[in-house]
DNA sequence: GTAAACCTTGACGTCCGTGTCAAGGTCAAG
DNA sequence: CTTGACCTTGACACGGACGTCAAGGTTTAC
């Protein structure tokens, strides 16, 4: 199988799996040509790094936990592995959290009319504005 | 108030600061200096943008729904930015629905129970794999 | 007077998955 | 032989929210 097949089979461009190859994330022989060349199983390693991409993971993380993917047998450190991504599951859960916390308040400010009553505002500046529940923002260090 | 103090009250840097204005999502005066000038209230505007920000939003959204907050009085036009906001309600229901999305197939790979059974893996790749509940592939198309 | 701590604008760097162009080599069909 | 479809590597571009450095001006403390 050459790049272009392996490019329609899976829907990713030929440049992208190029670059998955150079992150580690997909192997290929070569042909004399210098072509490279792709066995049937491959396609479903770019479903499954396709997934995990979708899925938020970079190339780092994919990277890690693929040897579980393309090795014959997993050998014990897949438990590691295993609990990197369940980390990964966590912080997505908890980013669902914040994002349903934040259209809560989105819908908050809704809720109070608007248009029925059209002094309120947004932010209530002039106010305490102490009870908008805002979190933890004196530790956004990076 | 400064900007140095503007930082250390929101635990924002200067820079992002100087970005939001760039952004036209935060306004200062200035004194004769130079120097940037800001009120009180600036403290929950950033708050707001940094909300915004780890909501997911850019700062084209937030641009549009900030005036409600710094305004004097919404004036009238208050239908239409309720228009907006409702439209980011949505934005942010739609990304939560795409972060439960990303959850769920991380939890798909999970689900069978590594570390309990360890001969397990997180793709069957002799096996048929197609019971992996992996979704639209041939139609990622960009 | 001079050091330190602030401030200014401008511009380039970062990350990351990918698009895109350049400048070529390979191969099968006509 | 030529054309055209395929492949190769290399390199630049992007968007977004900044970090960071440069080269300077201002204010405060001693």
């Amino acid at each position: 199988m050459r790049i272009g097949e392996l490019s329609k089979a899976t829907g990713v461009s030929s440049r992208a799996l190029r670059y998955y190859e150079q992150q580690g994330l997909l192997r290929s022989e070569r042909r004399p040509n210098g072509y490279r060349e792709y066995g049937p199983e491959s396609i479903e390693v770019v479903a499954f790094v396709q997934d995990m991409f979708h899925a938020g993971l970079s190339s780092d993380v994919i990277r890690d936990i693929l040897p579980c993917a393309w090795d014959e047998r997993p050998r014990g450190d897949c438990a590691e592995l295993v609990a990197r991504v369940r980390q990964v599951r966590d912080e997505l859960v908890r980013q669902e959290h914040h994002i349903a916390e934040r259209r809560r308040r989105l819908d908050t400010y809704l809720a109070d009319g608007y248009e029925t009553r059209p002094g309120s505002r947004l932010l209530s500046l002039d106010d305490q504005g102490a009870e908008l529940g805002r979190s933890e923002r004196s530790s956004t260090k990076r």
